[in-house]
Order: C-alpha cells, then structure tokens, then sequence
DNA sequence: GCCGTTTTCGGCCCGACTGTTTTCAGTCG
C-alpha cells in the first residue's frame, strides 16, 4: 500500500514547512498523514475508482493534498517534496527523531555547521562545535549527545508492530508454495518480542534450489547476500534483514527451538540436557551419538523431561525449572480470545479519528461486550482535553447510544472513562464531584517526566489515592526507540496499587507496551490487577490488543490477572465496590 | 492547507518546561 509512503512524505513535509517557520500548513500535513497512516482503504484503490474527488474526501484531504497524492500515484514523485529536500538537504526524520532537536535547530545546524544527518551532527557535538553557537549552549550539546546514545541503543532495532505485519505477509506467501512442506517464523519475532533486530525463517522442503529462489524475490527485497541451498538472507526495504534456513525434516523441531531462543533460555536447557547426560544442539537431542529426539518441539523438551511452553516465555526467567516439574506448574497465559473489551479509547470529543458510535461498532465486530471511551481532559489542551461540562455532554451522547443498542438488542455497553492528567503535585486536573459520574476514570502522567524518582513515586501515588481513579495508564511512561521510562519506584508503585485497588495498564500501543514484560511479570506476583488498553486514537487501532496480549503473555499474566477479561457484569460490580 | 449546525474567510497550534538569549524561542505531548 502507497499509505504508508505517502504519510512518511507528508510528515517530512510538514518538518520542512515548520523548518521554515510557515504557520499552520505543518498542522495541515501531519493531519494528513495520520489520516493516511490509519487509512484502511488502500489509497490507490480509493484513487482508482473515485479520482481526485475521491481523495478530497478523505478527512484532512483537501485540493493541494489530493493533487500531490494524485501525483505520487501517477509519477512515484512529489514535485513540491522534492523542492523543500533541494532547498535544504537535510535528513530532517533522522535529525528530529533525537529527542529535544526540531525543526528551526535543524535549519540553524545545517546553516552554520552545514549539518546534514546523524553523523553529521555527533562529529560536530563531540568536536564541541554546537555549544558556541547562538542560541545553543554546554546542556544542548550534552543533550543531544544523550539523545544520539540513546538513539543507537536501539537503533538497528524495530517495532514488533511495525515488522509482524510484513513477516506475516511473508510467511503466508511462502506456505503457499507447494514445495514447502513447513514454514515457521523463529527467534525474537515468534517470542513476540517488543522489538526486533532481524527475523528467522525455517522451512522444510524436497526443493530448496526453488525455494531460495522464491524467497530472495519476494516483493520489497532491496539487498540480497548469502544465497545458498542452507541459508540466504535478503534485506526488506524496510530496512530489517530476513534470513532463511532449509533444514531437514527430523531436524525441523530442535531447529525451531534452536532458533526461537532466546540465547539465555537456550543455555539454561542445554544446562539440563548435560545433567541427563544428553546432548543438545539444532539437530536435535543426543544420547552418546543416538538421536532420541529432533522432528517437533515437543519431542525435543519431552526427551529433556521437560513440558513445551509458549515461546513468549523462553527468557530464562523461572520457566526452565516450572517446566521440569511439569505442565501444571506453568502459567496458562492469556489469549487474545479473552478480552472482552477495551477500557482505554479515545474519540471525536478529544480529537480522535471516529465517533463514540463508530468506535463501539469497531468493538462489536472484534467481539467485544463492552468499550470504555476515555478521552483526554482538559490540561492537555492540545489534545482537545475535555473539562467537567463536556464530559457531562458526553455522557448524554453515551447514554443515548446505550439506550438505542438495548432497544434493538445488541448486547454491548459503552462505559464513560476519562484519561485525568496527573498534574505536578499529584492532583488530578478533573473535579472529584465530575470524576464520580463516570463509571471510571484513568489517570496518567503527560507532563514534567524528569522528577525525581522520590517525587515522581508520590506523584502518582498520591493520584491513586483518589477514589474514582481506576487505572493508571502507561505506568512508565516509555516510549519504545525514543525516550526512557520517568524514574520511578516501581514496588512502591505496585504496592500502592494493591492497597488502593487500581488497575495498571498494558498498553498495547506497539511504541508503548507499557508496562513491559518485567513489569508485568512483578505485578502479577504482587496480585496486583492490570487491564490490556490499546489507547486507540483511531477505530482500526482496536486491533493494537494483540500486542498487548503478547506483551502479557512474556509477562507470564493469566486471564484472571486481567479486569478486561472478565464479563460486563463482573466488571461493573467491581468497579461499584 | 483544511474546514464549516457560529463561518466559504478566518480560524487553527495550547501550555509547561528547558535552556539560554535578561524576556523568550524551541520542543514536546
């Protein structure tokens, strides 16, 4: 789909426009490209059929807009794109994405430094050649430094979210083709791990010559090396490298686990199998030089006196020893099966995608019982943060659909959330006599994220405290390749929970899921309850939910762990009590 | 550049925080 692409030009665009100090058109783009981002319908379908009309009808499309997608789709080219790259050649998306550099720094580094990209910018940092500069000091030099470290920490790394679409895509073409006789996604990826630093394939088959054939020119290959019967790899223009292993057929299971990992729970089973004697490799399990074991998973850990787990919990956390004593004693980890609704969404009233209607729709066609709509409130003005009237119109807007789903029999409920603002002091930005009407309420930090831990720790402790406050959203607030959790003491924060019986969330949010794995995994041991929320902003990110779900299965988290597990009835009654 | 149950022109993108430039511009959510 060109969606992607072009939303990618857009926000480029944007960058450029602001760069240049042009007022209001930087919004203009952005929207569009968020728009474009969410789309459903492909861009070029909605084109073909419709013409430039049709693009003008897409939310944030307006003449100039549909004209350059029109362009783009026809000539692979945006002339106007083009022209600002000219003006000034900068990688403005590798630059900005350090955390405190925008626009207008961009445009002073390249005018005075002749600034270009990352590499650029690090050689001119550590020469001590920002500092100097006008407007620019000793912290901003120091800062950007950080945020390059940063950047590079997870760099070469990506989003679960961003590479399992296409490793699915890939997996579907290659099970199509009939000399597979087995296909399987390994490593990082089949743990479901939240980044990513390259993607494993294993497959069996009578014809690898054909197969490596298929596989180095699948659409989106940029780079290909290695090619061999055994191995190839090819590099996606995505930028993630992708290898692919033939291995045969009694090997397939001991090269799965092999290959799904992680390294640690690799040794701690290797570990084991030298305890019994045994031998343990990609090839399978040995005794002296006897095979006794290799064609499927279950084989390879049986013969090791072990009982299969789920891959998302292979990190050597306690699952080795759980799984030595037997089935029983592993977690039954959640499924995406056992959500019943989502208590984190946001909608029109906060600037969201969709309507509160459309957002419930997109919940009944997932299965749903129920949808808590929680927009922002009114500190973050930007959000279009809702105050105490509006979230009292809202509720009559809820109510109203509520009543219409009953009078027609559609079993689902919306619930009226809010996602409160955690001010500095710990007091939420939502009158407690507002908060009560609600049937429950969210609350979160957005803002002063470098306190310190002490201060950060009761600042949302004092926010649990508060009655009507429900659930804490994204408890670290991490954002995945951009910035570090807030300092925080997690047990205090845990312990709290539990006093005041408040949910934390996992947020699905493919750069968020947070709380992550570890966190997870400690919650669950304090009997602390979580809730899997996506924080959709748009309708078609409801499907977010399955990345929660894995996020809390490498947490070891079971359904009763989970509030939004439960039915409407339970659900509600807890929340009364 | 987009949008319209206040408007086809005139709004929209606010407020906190940070660092630096001593009075505020740039960045972020």
């Amino acid at each position: 789909m060109k969606n992607q692409e072009l939303a990618q030009i857009f926000y480029e665009i944007a960058e450029f426009l602001e760069m240049e100090g042009v007022a209001f058109k930087p919004y203009a783009y952005q929207k569009a490209a968020i728009t474009l981002e969410n789309l459903k319908e492909d861009v070029e379908e909605i084109y073909r059929t419709g013409g430039r009309k049709a693009l003008e009808e897409i939310p944030g499309v307006g003449k100039s807009i549909a004209q350059k997608i029109e362009e783009y789709l026809k000539t692979g080219k945006i002339k106007y794109y083009q022209e600002l790259k000219e003006k000034t050649p900068v990688k403005i998306d590798e630059l900005t994405a350090i955390e405190g550099v925008g626009p207008k720094m961009v445009k002073v580094l390249y005018q005075k430094l002749g600034i270009k990209n990352l590499k650029d910018l690090e050689k001119a940092a550590k020469e001590h050649k920002i500092a100097p500069l006008f407007g620019f000091g000793e912290k901003t030099e120091k800062n950007i430094l950080q945020g390059i470290a940063f950047l590079k920490r997870s760099k070469g790394r990506f989003l679960l979210g961003e590479i399992l679409p296409i490793v699915k895509e890939i997996e579907e073409k290659l099970k199509e083709l009939k000399e597979v006789k087995r296909v399987s996604v390994a490593g990082s990826v089949r743990r479901r791990k939240e980044t990513i630093g390259d993607v494993d394939f294993l497959v069996t088959t009578d014809n690898p010559q054909k197969v490596m054939d298929f596989f180095v020119s699948l659409p989106g290959v940029i780079k290909v090396w290695g090619k061999g019967l055994t191995k190839s790899s090819i590099r996606m223009k995505e930028g993630f490298d992708v290898d692919l292993r033939v291995v045969p057929e009694e090997c397939y299971g001991s090269a799965l686990q092999y290959f799904t990992g992680s390294k640690e729970h690799n040794i701690a089973t290797r570990k084991i199998a030298i305890s019994k004697g045994l031998k343990l490799n990609e090839y399978g399990v040995f005794r002296n030089k006897k095979k006794i074991a290799g064609k499927t998973e279950e084989e390879v850990y049986e013969a090791l006196g072990m009982a299969w787990m789920p891959p998302e919990i292979r990190e050597d956390r306690g699952e080795v020893e759980l799984s030595l004593k037997g089935k029983k004693y592993l977690p039954r980890l959640i499924e995406l099966k056992d959500i019943k609704g989502d208590l984190h969404c946001h909608s029109k009233w906060d600037g969201g995608a969709n309507s509160i209607l459309e957002m419930a729709q997109a919940a009944i066609e997932r299965g749903y019982q129920y949808l808590g709509i929680s927009d922002h409130t009114k500190f973050l003005k930007i959000e279009h943060g809702l105050d105490e009237r509006k979230l009292s119109l809202q509720r009559k807007e809820i109510e109203k659909i509520n009543r219409d789903f009953e009078k027609s029999g559609v079993k689902f409920r919306i619930l009226q959330g809010a996602e409160t603002n955690i001010l500095n002091d710990g007091s939420i930005d939502i009158k407690d006599e507002a908060l009560k009407k609600l049937d429950y309420a969210i609350a979160g930090i957005h803002s002063s994220f470098k306190m310190s831990k002490e201060k950060m720790t009761e600042r949302i402790i004092r926010a649990m405290k508060n009655p009507y406050i429900k659930i804490i959203s994204h408890p670290t607030g991490r954002i995945l390749k951009k910035r570090d959790e807030y300092q925080v003491d997690f047990e205090k924060i845990l312990r709290a929970a539990k006093e005041f019986n408040v949910f934390l969330e996992i947020n699905s949010y493919p750069e968020r899921l947070d709380l992550n794995d570890i966190n997870a995994k400690k919650a669950v041991e304090m009997g602390v309850k979580l809730v899997i929320n996506t924080d959709s902003h748009h309708k078609d990110q409801l499907r977010y939910i399955e990345f929660g779900v894995y996020q809390a299965r490498r947490g070891w988290v079971e359904k009763e762990n989970v509030v939004n597990t439960w039915s409407l009835q339970r659900l509600l009654e807890y929340l009364k009590s």
